[in-house]
DNA sequence: TTGAATGCAAAGTGTTTGCACGTGC
DNA sequence: GCACGTGCAAACACTTTGCATTCAA
Protein backbone atom coordinates (compact mmCIF):
# COMPACT_ATOMS: atom_id res chain seq x y z
CA UNK A 1 0.00 0.00 0.00
CA UNK A 2 1.42 3.48 -0.84
CA UNK A 3 2.08 6.12 1.77
CA UNK A 4 -0.29 8.96 2.09
CA UNK A 5 2.09 11.31 0.25
CA UNK A 6 2.37 8.98 -2.41
CA UNK A 7 -1.79 8.53 -2.69
CA UNK A 8 -1.60 12.09 -2.86
CA UNK A 9 0.15 11.90 -6.41
CA UNK A 10 3.42 13.61 -5.63
CA UNK A 11 6.36 12.29 -5.31
CA UNK A 12 8.09 12.33 -1.87
CA UNK A 13 10.07 15.54 -1.31
CA UNK A 14 13.58 14.72 0.04
CA UNK A 15 14.66 15.64 3.09
CA UNK A 16 16.17 19.23 4.41
CA UNK A 17 18.87 17.07 5.49
CA UNK A 18 19.01 15.28 1.99
CA UNK A 19 19.44 18.18 -0.10
CA UNK A 20 21.95 19.63 2.49
CA UNK A 21 24.05 16.84 1.44
CA UNK A 22 23.16 16.34 -2.25
CA UNK A 23 24.41 20.00 -2.52
CA UNK A 24 27.84 19.23 -0.88
CA UNK A 25 26.90 21.65 2.08
CA UNK A 26 30.03 21.17 4.80
CA UNK A 27 28.12 19.01 7.16
CA UNK A 28 29.16 19.65 10.74
CA UNK A 29 26.78 17.75 13.69
CA UNK A 30 25.43 21.25 14.39
CA UNK A 31 24.22 21.63 10.64
CA UNK A 32 22.46 18.47 11.11
CA UNK A 33 20.89 18.70 14.08
CA UNK A 34 20.06 21.79 12.93
CA UNK A 35 18.53 20.53 9.73
CA UNK A 36 17.17 17.46 11.37
CA UNK A 37 14.83 19.84 13.89
CA UNK A 38 13.38 21.96 11.51
CA UNK A 39 12.20 19.19 8.71
CA UNK A 40 8.69 18.13 8.62
CA UNK A 41 5.62 19.73 7.04
CA UNK A 42 3.65 22.31 8.92
CA UNK A 43 6.98 23.25 10.83
CA UNK A 44 7.66 26.85 10.92
CA UNK A 45 9.44 27.31 14.22
CA UNK A 46 11.17 30.23 15.36
CA UNK A 47 15.16 30.50 16.15
CA UNK A 48 14.63 30.35 19.83
CA UNK A 49 12.60 27.21 18.73
CA UNK A 50 15.08 25.44 16.58
CA UNK A 51 17.60 26.05 18.73
CA UNK A 52 15.66 24.17 21.67
CA UNK A 53 15.08 21.52 19.78
CA UNK A 54 18.63 21.39 18.67
CA UNK A 55 19.91 21.83 21.64
CA UNK A 56 18.28 18.65 23.50
CA UNK A 57 20.36 16.65 21.07
CA UNK A 58 23.72 18.52 21.24
CA UNK A 59 23.65 20.66 24.37
CA UNK A 60 27.01 22.41 23.00
CA UNK A 61 25.46 23.74 20.40
CA UNK A 62 25.26 27.87 20.69
CA UNK A 63 22.18 30.43 19.51
CA UNK A 64 25.03 31.83 17.20
CA UNK A 65 25.26 28.87 15.20
CA UNK A 66 21.74 28.40 15.07
CA UNK A 67 20.68 32.03 13.91
CA UNK A 68 24.03 31.51 11.49
CA UNK A 69 22.54 28.81 9.96
CA UNK A 70 19.42 29.63 9.45
CA UNK A 71 20.19 32.61 7.69
CA UNK A 72 22.38 30.79 5.73
CA UNK A 73 19.77 28.44 4.61
CA UNK A 74 17.49 31.41 3.89
CA UNK A 75 20.11 32.86 1.14
CA UNK A 76 20.88 29.41 -0.12
CA UNK A 77 16.49 28.92 -0.88
CA UNK A 78 16.21 25.87 1.26
CA UNK A 79 13.84 27.21 4.35
CA UNK A 80 11.09 30.07 3.92
CA UNK A 81 11.26 32.79 6.23
CA UNK A 82 7.68 33.31 6.66
CA UNK A 83 5.74 36.14 8.86
CA UNK A 84 2.76 34.63 10.04
CA UNK A 85 1.57 38.11 11.88
CA UNK A 86 4.00 38.35 14.61
CA UNK A 87 7.24 39.93 14.11
CA UNK A 88 9.51 36.86 15.39
CA UNK A 89 11.07 35.21 11.95
CA UNK A 90 9.73 31.83 11.47
CA UNK A 91 11.06 29.00 8.95
CA UNK A 92 9.49 26.99 6.84
CA UNK A 93 11.85 24.03 5.76
CA UNK A 94 8.77 22.88 2.57
CA UNK A 95 10.42 24.71 -0.43
CA UNK A 96 9.95 22.10 -3.27
CA UNK A 97 5.96 22.79 -2.56
CA UNK A 98 5.04 25.61 -3.66
CA UNK A 99 1.79 26.29 -0.91
CA UNK A 100 0.38 28.70 1.61
CA UNK A 101 -0.43 29.33 5.12
CA UNK A 102 -3.19 28.89 7.27
CA UNK A 103 -3.16 30.32 11.17
CA UNK A 104 -5.14 30.59 13.96
CA UNK A 105 -6.07 34.08 15.15
CA UNK A 106 -6.09 32.42 18.68
CA UNK A 107 -3.62 30.09 19.43
CA UNK A 108 -0.77 30.89 16.61
CA UNK A 109 -1.42 27.14 15.46
CA UNK A 110 -0.09 27.29 11.50
CA UNK A 111 -0.72 24.87 8.74
CA UNK A 112 0.76 24.56 5.35
CA UNK A 113 -2.28 24.82 2.58
CA UNK A 114 -2.18 23.84 -1.06
CA UNK A 115 -4.78 25.51 -2.88
CA UNK A 116 -6.08 23.87 -6.24
CA UNK A 117 -3.30 26.38 -8.31
CA UNK A 118 -6.09 29.04 -8.43
CA UNK A 119 -3.58 31.97 -7.32
CA UNK A 120 -2.99 34.30 -10.36
CA UNK A 121 -0.08 36.78 -10.27
CA UNK A 122 -2.80 38.87 -11.98
CA UNK A 123 -4.02 42.57 -11.22
CA UNK A 124 -5.57 45.26 -12.53
CA UNK A 125 -3.08 47.09 -14.67
CA UNK A 126 -4.71 50.40 -12.87
CA UNK A 127 -3.61 48.83 -9.51
CA UNK A 128 -0.59 47.27 -10.51
CA UNK A 129 0.89 50.55 -11.54
CA UNK A 130 3.94 49.07 -13.48
CA UNK A 131 5.21 46.86 -11.23
CA UNK A 132 6.69 43.51 -12.27
CA UNK A 133 5.12 41.17 -10.76
CA UNK A 134 6.94 37.81 -9.50
CA UNK A 135 4.97 35.87 -6.40
CA UNK A 136 2.18 36.63 -4.35
CA UNK A 137 1.81 35.32 -0.43
CA UNK A 138 -1.17 34.16 0.68
CA UNK A 139 -2.23 33.67 4.63
CA UNK A 140 -5.46 32.53 5.09
CA UNK A 141 -6.57 33.52 9.26
CA UNK A 142 -9.45 31.84 11.29
CA UNK A 143 -10.17 29.68 14.04
CA UNK A 144 -8.52 25.89 14.48
CA UNK A 145 -10.74 23.42 15.40
CA UNK A 146 -9.91 23.34 19.40
CA UNK A 147 -10.29 27.17 19.40
CA UNK A 148 -13.39 27.69 17.20
CA UNK A 149 -15.00 25.16 19.87
CA UNK A 150 -14.07 27.05 23.18
CA UNK A 151 -14.90 30.40 21.10
CA UNK A 152 -18.30 29.65 21.41
CA UNK A 153 -18.80 31.42 25.14
CA UNK B 1 -15.02 68.56 -11.47
CA UNK B 2 -15.21 65.66 -8.90
CA UNK B 3 -11.98 64.47 -7.20
CA UNK B 4 -10.23 61.16 -8.29
CA UNK B 5 -11.05 59.35 -5.24
CA UNK B 6 -14.70 60.52 -5.89
CA UNK B 7 -14.74 59.32 -9.86
CA UNK B 8 -13.22 55.98 -8.31
CA UNK B 9 -16.74 55.60 -7.12
CA UNK B 10 -16.22 56.03 -3.19
CA UNK B 11 -17.10 58.28 -0.68
CA UNK B 12 -13.59 60.33 0.57
CA UNK B 13 -12.81 58.38 3.88
CA UNK B 14 -12.67 60.28 7.08
CA UNK B 15 -9.19 61.13 8.23
CA UNK B 16 -7.62 59.16 10.71
CA UNK B 17 -7.82 62.50 12.98
CA UNK B 18 -11.15 62.84 11.93
CA UNK B 19 -12.26 59.07 13.13
CA UNK B 20 -10.66 59.97 16.47
CA UNK B 21 -12.00 63.26 16.89
CA UNK B 22 -15.58 61.44 16.25
CA UNK B 23 -14.76 58.33 18.96
CA UNK B 24 -14.28 61.11 21.34
CA UNK B 25 -10.59 60.13 21.66
CA UNK B 26 -9.02 62.15 24.70
CA UNK B 27 -6.80 64.90 21.75
CA UNK B 28 -3.25 65.74 23.22
CA UNK B 29 -0.66 67.59 20.70
CA UNK B 30 1.06 64.55 20.61
CA UNK B 31 -1.91 61.98 19.43
CA UNK B 32 -2.14 64.53 16.80
CA UNK B 33 0.97 64.68 15.15
CA UNK B 34 1.34 61.21 15.06
CA UNK B 35 -2.52 60.58 13.69
CA UNK B 36 -1.42 63.31 11.07
CA UNK B 37 1.58 62.02 10.82
CA UNK B 38 0.96 58.61 9.60
CA UNK B 39 -2.53 59.52 7.51
CA UNK B 40 -2.36 58.97 3.92
CA UNK B 41 -2.80 56.12 0.98
CA UNK B 42 0.17 54.08 0.18
CA UNK B 43 1.64 54.75 3.98
CA UNK B 44 3.11 52.25 5.83
CA UNK B 45 5.82 53.59 8.22
CA UNK B 46 7.78 52.33 10.89
CA UNK B 47 7.52 53.58 14.73
CA UNK B 48 10.84 55.36 14.47
CA UNK B 49 9.30 56.85 10.62
CA UNK B 50 6.38 58.11 12.86
CA UNK B 51 8.70 59.28 15.33
CA UNK B 52 10.83 61.33 12.88
CA UNK B 53 8.00 62.88 11.31
CA UNK B 54 5.88 63.63 14.99
CA UNK B 55 9.00 64.86 16.27
CA UNK B 56 9.78 67.19 13.07
CA UNK B 57 6.57 68.76 14.41
CA UNK B 58 6.78 68.63 18.09
CA UNK B 59 10.18 68.22 18.76
CA UNK B 60 9.37 67.74 22.27
CA UNK B 61 7.41 64.08 21.48
CA UNK B 62 9.59 60.45 22.76
CA UNK B 63 9.57 57.34 21.32
CA UNK B 64 7.26 56.00 24.40
CA UNK B 65 4.28 57.77 23.80
CA UNK B 66 4.88 57.18 19.99
CA UNK B 67 4.99 53.33 20.28
CA UNK B 68 1.96 53.69 23.00
CA UNK B 69 0.10 55.53 21.01
CA UNK B 70 0.50 53.26 18.09
CA UNK B 71 -0.30 50.20 19.78
CA UNK B 72 -3.31 51.94 21.28
CA UNK B 73 -4.68 53.00 17.68
CA UNK B 74 -4.34 49.12 16.28
CA UNK B 75 -6.18 47.94 19.53
CA UNK B 76 -8.97 50.28 18.47
CA UNK B 77 -8.43 49.25 15.16
CA UNK B 78 -7.67 52.34 13.69
CA UNK B 79 -4.74 51.21 12.14
CA UNK B 80 -3.07 48.03 10.96
CA UNK B 81 -0.19 46.57 11.87
CA UNK B 82 1.43 44.94 8.97
CA UNK B 83 4.78 43.07 8.38
CA UNK B 84 5.62 43.21 4.88
CA UNK B 85 8.69 40.92 5.15
CA UNK B 86 10.67 42.98 7.79
CA UNK B 87 10.67 41.83 11.58
CA UNK B 88 9.62 45.50 11.68
CA UNK B 89 6.15 46.40 12.42
CA UNK B 90 4.62 49.11 9.77
CA UNK B 91 1.80 50.87 10.72
CA UNK B 92 -1.24 51.26 8.09
CA UNK B 93 -3.78 53.65 8.37
CA UNK B 94 -6.50 52.83 5.70
CA UNK B 95 -8.94 50.89 7.81
CA UNK B 96 -11.95 51.90 5.74
CA UNK B 97 -11.27 49.49 2.46
CA UNK B 98 -10.29 46.49 2.62
CA UNK B 99 -7.33 46.31 0.58
CA UNK B 100 -4.05 44.61 0.10
CA UNK B 101 -0.51 45.14 -0.67
CA UNK B 102 2.29 44.90 -3.27
CA UNK B 103 6.08 45.56 -2.12
CA UNK B 104 9.33 45.73 -4.48
CA UNK B 105 11.44 42.87 -3.11
CA UNK B 106 14.57 45.09 -4.13
CA UNK B 107 13.80 48.52 -2.35
CA UNK B 108 10.39 47.80 0.18
CA UNK B 109 8.67 50.19 -1.42
CA UNK B 110 5.10 49.29 -0.56
CA UNK B 111 1.39 50.25 -2.54
CA UNK B 112 -1.93 49.55 -1.73
CA UNK B 113 -4.06 47.21 -4.32
CA UNK B 114 -7.22 46.91 -5.07
CA UNK B 115 -8.35 43.97 -6.42
CA UNK B 116 -11.63 43.36 -8.14
CA UNK B 117 -13.83 41.83 -5.16
CA UNK B 118 -12.14 38.26 -6.17
CA UNK B 119 -10.00 36.42 -3.33
CA UNK B 120 -12.55 34.01 -2.06
CA UNK B 121 -12.30 32.98 1.60
CA UNK B 122 -12.44 28.82 0.35
CA UNK B 123 -10.54 26.65 0.56
CA UNK B 124 -10.85 23.20 -0.29
CA UNK B 125 -12.32 21.02 2.77
CA UNK B 126 -9.22 19.13 2.90
CA UNK B 127 -7.25 21.48 3.36
CA UNK B 128 -9.55 23.52 5.25
CA UNK B 129 -8.98 21.18 7.71
CA UNK B 130 -11.91 22.18 10.26
CA UNK B 131 -10.62 25.31 10.41
CA UNK B 132 -13.08 28.56 10.44
CA UNK B 133 -11.50 30.67 8.22
CA UNK B 134 -12.72 34.41 8.72
CA UNK B 135 -10.16 36.57 6.57
CA UNK B 136 -7.49 35.63 4.18
CA UNK B 137 -4.68 38.51 3.27
CA UNK B 138 -2.65 38.62 0.32
CA UNK B 139 1.19 40.66 -0.35
CA UNK B 140 2.29 40.63 -3.93
CA UNK B 141 5.71 40.55 -4.46
CA UNK B 142 7.90 42.23 -7.52
CA UNK B 143 9.53 44.62 -8.93
CA UNK B 144 8.88 48.48 -9.22
CA UNK B 145 9.57 50.64 -12.06
CA UNK B 146 12.61 51.84 -10.84
CA UNK B 147 13.93 48.76 -9.60
CA UNK B 148 12.63 46.79 -12.18
CA UNK B 149 14.63 49.55 -14.47
CA UNK B 150 17.89 48.91 -13.17
CA UNK B 151 17.85 45.39 -12.65
CA UNK B 152 18.45 44.50 -16.25
CA UNK B 153 21.84 44.41 -15.79
C1' DT C 1 -9.98 68.32 39.80
C1' DT C 2 -8.75 64.00 38.27
C1' DG C 3 -8.02 60.12 35.56
C1' DA C 4 -5.50 59.54 31.62
C1' DA C 5 -1.41 60.66 28.74
C1' DT C 6 3.49 61.74 28.63
C1' DG C 7 8.61 61.51 29.13
C1' DC C 8 12.49 59.38 30.80
C1' DA C 9 15.36 55.72 31.51
C1' DA C 10 15.81 51.04 32.23
C1' DA C 11 14.75 46.59 30.90
C1' DG C 12 13.15 43.06 27.71
C1' DT C 13 13.16 40.53 23.12
C1' DG C 14 15.08 39.03 18.99
C1' DT C 15 19.10 39.12 16.03
C1' DT C 16 23.82 40.12 14.37
C1' DT C 17 28.79 40.37 14.72
C1' DG C 18 34.07 40.27 15.91
C1' DC C 19 37.29 37.27 16.99
C1' DA C 20 39.75 33.25 18.90
C1' DC C 21 39.31 28.40 18.61
C1' DG C 22 38.01 24.04 16.48
C1' DT C 23 37.08 20.79 12.51
C1' DG C 24 35.23 18.60 7.95
C1' DC C 25 36.91 17.78 3.70
C1' DG D 1 46.34 22.04 6.30
C1' DC D 2 43.32 25.38 5.70
C1' DA D 3 39.17 27.50 4.68
C1' DC D 4 35.21 27.54 6.89
C1' DG D 5 32.13 26.68 10.95
C1' DT D 6 31.48 27.44 15.90
C1' DG D 7 31.06 29.57 20.55
C1' DC D 8 31.24 33.34 23.38
C1' DA D 9 30.08 37.77 24.64
C1' DA D 10 29.16 42.15 23.31
C1' DA D 11 26.59 45.00 20.40
C1' DC D 12 22.56 46.14 17.97
C1' DA D 13 17.65 47.03 16.69
C1' DC D 14 13.14 47.25 18.10
C1' DT D 15 9.69 47.47 21.62
C1' DT D 16 7.75 47.57 26.30
C1' DT D 17 7.37 49.17 31.02
C1' DG D 18 7.57 51.57 35.91
C1' DC D 19 7.04 55.70 37.78
C1' DA D 20 6.94 60.65 38.54
C1' DT D 21 5.04 64.59 36.09
C1' DT D 22 1.73 67.02 33.13
C1' DC D 23 -2.60 68.01 31.05
C1' DA D 24 -7.41 67.60 28.48
C1' DA D 25 -11.87 67.50 29.63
Amino acid sequence: MPSKSLRRGGVKPMSLLQRLKRRGWRLTSQRRVIAEAMDGEHVHLTAEEVYERASSRLPEISRATVYNTLNELAKLGEVAEVSLGSTTKRYDPQTARRHQHMVCERCGATRDVHPAGEERLSLPAVERNRFKLSRVEVVFWGLCPDCAKNAVA
